[in-house]
DNA sequence: GCTTAATGTTTACAGGCGTAGTCGAATTGC
DNA sequence: GCAATTCGACTACGCCTGTAAACATTAAGC
């Protein structure tokens, strides 16, 4: 029996996630415009680069289509369900899988704007309805 | 504000903060101690329990006071500055900074119970006043 | 037809993490 | 006093991650 496409969620490490982003940005990519994209932000060269997409293509993250002699990427893994697997995990592992808390913690720590609360509020509205 | 140099964060490790829920729910504690309560959720053996009470002892999130012939280990970092230093890292770099859309992506997965929507009203209530 | 430049694959290696065994000192039971 | 127990410290080891070089292959240019 095949196990199919199993439970695998195979984390996406950071430096992996910083790749993903830029594939999110724009697809499909060469590997060297992945490259030159990400270094805008981390100094990377470019084997760096492909090792980060080989393992993101090992990981059913980014799939890969030939162009000639080379390969195009982009992303089969959303960034909507890889932010919201992300904040899952964080809100279940740190704070019993309730949102309160979190939400707590960040307006405790300032950390929400001006911009921030309006838009909560708003979008709270909206879920009320 | 005396906190001038010696800044390191020295990032908590998923099996380290298992350790540290113990703590915080009970403090201070024998490593004996701390590993019969934490091996009520990981299976883990006492020897596993101390190397990780070391290293926490090596990050400075755990103190230690000698007790007769043994150690007992009480947190340094507190939750609150944990949770919050974690939370903060998340939505910095996965929304930018910013709360807002950490949010609506909790709301989307409908990750947000009615008690959480109630209480995140009465936390902004506050705020806004 | 060869050389070269481009591109994917393999291999490498150090550091952190998860997990645990072993060692040596201190303590307690007899 | 001496053996058995109890601790913390040291050591180990395989996996994952970050980072990158070396290698192989192939398309392109001369």
């Amino acid at each position: 029996m095949a196990r199919p496409d199993d439970e695998r969620p195979d984390r996406i490490s950071e430096a992996e996630h910083a790749v993903m982003e830029v594939l999110w940005a724009r697809s499909p990519q060469t590997a060297a415009e992945v490259c030159a994209a990400v270094c805008e932000e981390r100094d990377w060269s470019l084997p760096t680069v492909k090792t980060l997409l080989s393992r993101l293509v090992a990981k059913q993250a980014v799939a890969t289509r030939p162009d000639g002699r080379r390969f195009l990427y982009s992303p089969l893994l959303s960034r909507a369900d890889y932010l919201g697997g992300e904040s899952r995990r964080l809100v279940d592992r740190l704070f019993g899988g309730r949102a309160a808390p979190l939400f707590a913690h960040l307006a405790q720590e300032e950390a929400l704007s001006e911009d921030d609360l309006a838009e909560i509020e708003a979008l709270l509205k909206e879920l009320r309805q």
